[in-house]
DNA sequence: TCCTATTAATTAGTATCCTAATTAATAGGG
DNA sequence: CCCTATTAATTAGGATACTAATTAATAGGA
């Protein structure tokens, strides 16, 4: 019936908000003693994944805004973990690179990482995991969808 | 493989940060005419369905801390959708409760809400979403237990 | 060529969330 | 009965995200 598919909706919007705010603030508390917080453990992350990139698509592959960005790249550039390059080919942008210091700190955190996801997904299977994952891909494509449309 | 697990846990926890991010996004926008947001259309709906809460127990069940409540009621005070009384048990409490305005506006949005929900899960099946909803309860609860202990 | 529209990064200002500290009231042990 | 510890709400201050506006550079059409 349409009220089930409605009622099922409803409760997953809200837990889904719920959950990931709460999945943030374990995060972050892990975080803290090591000087970082989930936003620039992620943005570390992508510049890692990704060097040398401009600050427009780095932004879009983390999924948040150009000015969002600035502060976290400004945050984690005055603590020595990269550094802001002009782009040879556009005067306009910036290149972001992961300075050695950088990956250093990145490495040192991933077991903290690997505690958190462990405890937090302790009762979660493989195969759940693969399902939601596939969802939330689903999810994000029908966000930006949209966002970008009107 | 360890290895495996690991990886899927990483990935599930970047695109779980990424995707309730976007929904919040999309929704803001969509509320941004009504004059609600996210936060406050969800602090309204704790509210209805459980009028006549103390302002702990209505923090707890919607999940933020109390500082974080106090605003959002400030707001819906403000706009006359809620009020504050004190609780007769206890001085130092009080009980929140619905106007009749607020759930004329609280109605009068689910339109836009259930349009949200339609676009950004059009593509997730009923079972899917049931299988991720009892995912989210039990991240839930973990997150929980990983705040409260120690 | 030049002029207008677009694009990249930034600044400004707002909303939401947090933790830490404050104030006032309750509750429990000696 | 009182005194200390706890609890409910708030205020203060910080981090993260957004949109709107600004600045500087590129790009495309007349």
């Amino acid at each position: 019936m349409a009220e089930d598919r409605d009622h099922l909706t409803h409760e997953f919007g809200l837990s889904l908000i719920g959950m990931s705010q709460r999945w943030r603030r374990v995060l972050d508390e892990r975080l803290r003693p090591e000087g970082m917080t989930l936003a620039t453990w992620r943005t570390l992350v992508s510049v890692s994944r990704a060097g040398g990139v401009m600050q427009k698509d780095l932004a879009a592959s983390i999924g948040i805004e150009g000015p969002s960005l600035v502060r976290l790249l400004d945050a984690l550039e005055r603590d020595g973990m990269i550094e802001r390059r002009e782009a040879e080919a556009d005067r306009r942008g910036k290149t972001v690179h992961m300075t050695a210091d950088g990956e250093a700190r990145l490495k040192s955190v991933q077991n903290v990482q690997e505690r958190v996801r462990t405890q937090l997904l302790k009762n979660v299977t493989d195969d759940e995991l693969r399902i939601c994952q596939d969802v939330f891909q689903r999810v994000w494509a029908n966000a930006e969808e949209a966002g970008t449309q009107k």
